[in-house]
DNA sequence: AAGCAATAACCGACCCGCCGGTCGGTTTTC
DNA sequence: GAAAACCGACCGGCGGGTCGGTTATTGCTT
């Protein structure tokens, strides 16, 4: 193996699957060693600290992340602020299904990276971009009376809270799959419960 | 101090603010007993382990929380629905202010919570309860007419998600707090979004 | 193409600091 | 003065990180 990317992606694959299931302190660096197929000395060779390949792991979704709304939404200039939204939503929920990724789940994630004052930033800085990039949406919306004069900022923690709420709920068995999509629930926000 | 129960008391209490600090993992005995202003010995006396320390409070807390909820219920009983989803959440935030608990966030919680499979079943048969009665509150809601048809479950996720990221976000100095209250969000979720 | 250093990559036995839990001595209470 | 409560020095296991030895790769020479 000449390619030192290759093998570093390897580990950083095995290490999510690792800190995902038991999180980061339960984590073992010869669990992760074991799950990538390799000593645990080789690790060090491409990560400086347990910490650090934390870090390299969440840094990396923060980017990806960014990276992933900007493209979608401008690929959809002309959309209605419905369409935005359900494209963000649906973005997210693809992102979980990457091989990079697959397991990542932001709420674990931001319980765990509290501890690292290096990473809080990136993090912060992530749901920063996502709460203003849903605020620019609705106040669109608002502007082109989709909607009607809501407080926006609420609105846009509604929506987060309620998304990643789902997003758990639809895993579990005894829900209807085929109601627990981002579509009704974007449906629900929109029209309200009232009669 | 002859009075057992008070000190098991005040354990719990600092075990509860250092470990909502920290998260369990990070968190020290020496840490907690100081934090008491005891000896670390003493806990001992009172706790067979760190983890049964930690499982007393969750199994304290999600006792306290369907009790909680019971009897705001009972004496609702002829409110609305709206009435009734506010005075739950009411209820909740009220919760976190007690004394006895005061720092308990139950997001982190619930992520620390997934290590310890005796500690499972008690907090996801809290989720359960607290799920199952607001799908309850809503459902009287439709038949009475005060909603429309909706898919129940969902709603009530997406209730239960809109909260908790209200909660958090309402910490946040940068939002208006006044704006950022319970029946807002409520008033939001009934009537939607849209125009 | 084969032989052969030189170098890179790999590895796991070992080291060591940390922290949960113990225990025997001390203090407090009755 | 006896029993309960308290305490912190100490013990032992665990796991992050190291290091020296081993294996694989490369590129040069013939």
């Amino acid at each position: 193996m000449r390619d030192k990317g290759k093998k570093r992606q390897l580990i950083m694959e095995a290490a999510i699957q690792v800190f995902m299931e038991h999180g980061y302190e339960k984590t073992k660096i010869i669990d992760v060693a074991q799950t990538a197929g390799i000593g645990k000395g080789t690790i060090y060779e491409y990560f400086d600290s347990k910490e650090e390949l934390f870090c390299c792991i969440l840094e990396e979704y923060c980017q990806y992340y960014k990276e992933s709304v900007k493209t979608i939404l401008l690929n959809l200039k002309e959309g209605t602020s419905k369409d935005k939204l359900l494209a963000v939503v649906r973005m997210e929920n693809d992102l979980k299904h990457q091989v990079k990724l697959k397991s990542l789940n932001p709420v674990q994630l931001m319980v765990e990276f509290t501890n690292f004052p290096g990473l809080k930033q990136a993090i912060q800085e992530m749901l920063k971009f996502k709460f203003d990039t849903v605020c620019n949406i609705l106040e669109e919306g608002v502007n082109s009376g989709e909607f009607r004069q809501i407080n926006i900022p609420l609105a846009t923690a509604a929506l987060m809270g309620a998304g990643s709420s789902i997003e758990v709920l639809s895993q579990a068995p005894q829900y209807d799959q085929e109601e627990f999509t981002e579509e009704n629930l974007l449906d629900l926000l929109i029209y309200g419960l009232h009669k």
